[in-house]
DNA sequence: GTGGTCTAGACCACA
DNA sequence: GTGGTCTAGACCACG
């Protein structure tokens, strides 16, 4: 489970580890019981301040999905509880898209050529993915 | 030019019309002596506070994009000497396409899955467009 | 209404605010309508950051006793409607002298000195209320 | 020398142990080469942790006014050349007895009635200091 | 070492 | 001008 921010998108940066760890633990990325890294060490990897993943956190033990143990640290709870459904999952994902189009229609990139994109870059993903794994 | 905004998205209002009207100035869909809607009009169609947009075209004066003229309106100004190549306006595509992708990993959403949400929401895009337009 | 802060006493900012308005509001002194300063005025006179001002004025508008309005200021609500008995009053005040007590009796100051001295201050602060009224 | 905490008054705990034990050393309760409890005992006595009382202590020898001997215990030093006067001391009270005051004002509680509290909550605290010890 | 709280500075949206 | 949010630094209580 790796958080990755973008510090340029004017999304807030506590939300960002929010949703991403919401996104893993729905998937079944991250299971119940594992162990998240601290609220310190994360927000030393992040360069971000330790409020920032304490908020991130807190919010995620608010909604059932992490728990926060004092002293000993921070556990995924119920991912599989209550699991986004697939639609559920895919709405989030719909949200992000839509920005995609926006942004496209404006760069006048047409639908196919929007397409060809997104095709190079799942390939350029997934190479990546083989090469680290 | 429209502007499409995201409320929950937590990226600041302004921002998101500065950096549409950014893109579309960059790609040539805005041209230099294009006008653009009067604070007044773009907020009333945003259903936005007025200060809100004249924050937004403020700083597009700032950097050069628009020029505001007393009483007449909010024009185009010479955004580049030349528009970007269709190449360097997909790169610009990219990064966030590739944002999508890691996103979809996460929710564990295949490849195909993901292309078919693209084209429902190209498709979903495109109606909103006719029915706005 | 004048807050009156002490630094040094360890009880928290915010908390010192909150509890002073209360009172205020619980006893009469403040009257449902009345305008409070400003976050930023009342931040300027007590010489403390506005976001503490403003944790303190939220948390008051939380258990109902203000109403913020954006852009136009701070008001009180509803004092009348639930004005703490006098019994809950005296409550809050218990626990100030039970503090006082043990520091009374850690300064080896016995009951009727400390009976004497709370005779003395209270026609002290008589006085001082009669000049300046 | 009994140490008195009040956890809901958001005054740090181990503050309120450091100012207990100031006053008690001041006012002469306190004499040089008394002992005072161990850390343990004394974190046990308050249920509280170990940590904070050892944070209060090692305060307090910072400040000189204790001396922590490695295995023998914890002891006081001199406090000062000479303990308080009792008007000194009086001194010290009467500015928390003018909040309490200023407070039974906002609260529109009468002097009559402040005495009586005075009285009450005396009563209750030898009662306390009996059933102790 | 762990998480939690209080205060503060900068910025956002709105009237 | 108004209140609200996000990020950060310092400190607290606990294991």
């Amino acid at each position: 489970m790796v958080v990755h921010l973008n510090f340029k998108s004017g999304v807030p940066v506590y939300l960002q580890i929010v949703q991403q760890v919401q996104s893993a633990a729905a998937s079944g990325v991250l299971r119940p019981g594992d162990a998240l890294p601290s609220v310190r060490v994360l927000a030393e990897e992040l360069r971000i301040n330790r409020n920032t993943v304490s908020r991130a956190y807190a919010e995620l033990e608010k909604e059932g999905v992490l728990e926060l143990r004092q002293g000993s640290g921070c556990f995924v709870k119920v991912p599989s509880a209550s699991p986004l459904k697939r639609s559920a999952r895919a709405d989030r994902l719909a949200t992000e898209l839509d920005a995609v189009i926006v942004q496209a229609h404006h760069l006048q990139i047409a639908d196919g050529a929007l397409r060809s994109l997104l095709d190079e870059r799942l390939a350029d993903f997934h190479q990546r993915q083989r090469d680290n794994g």
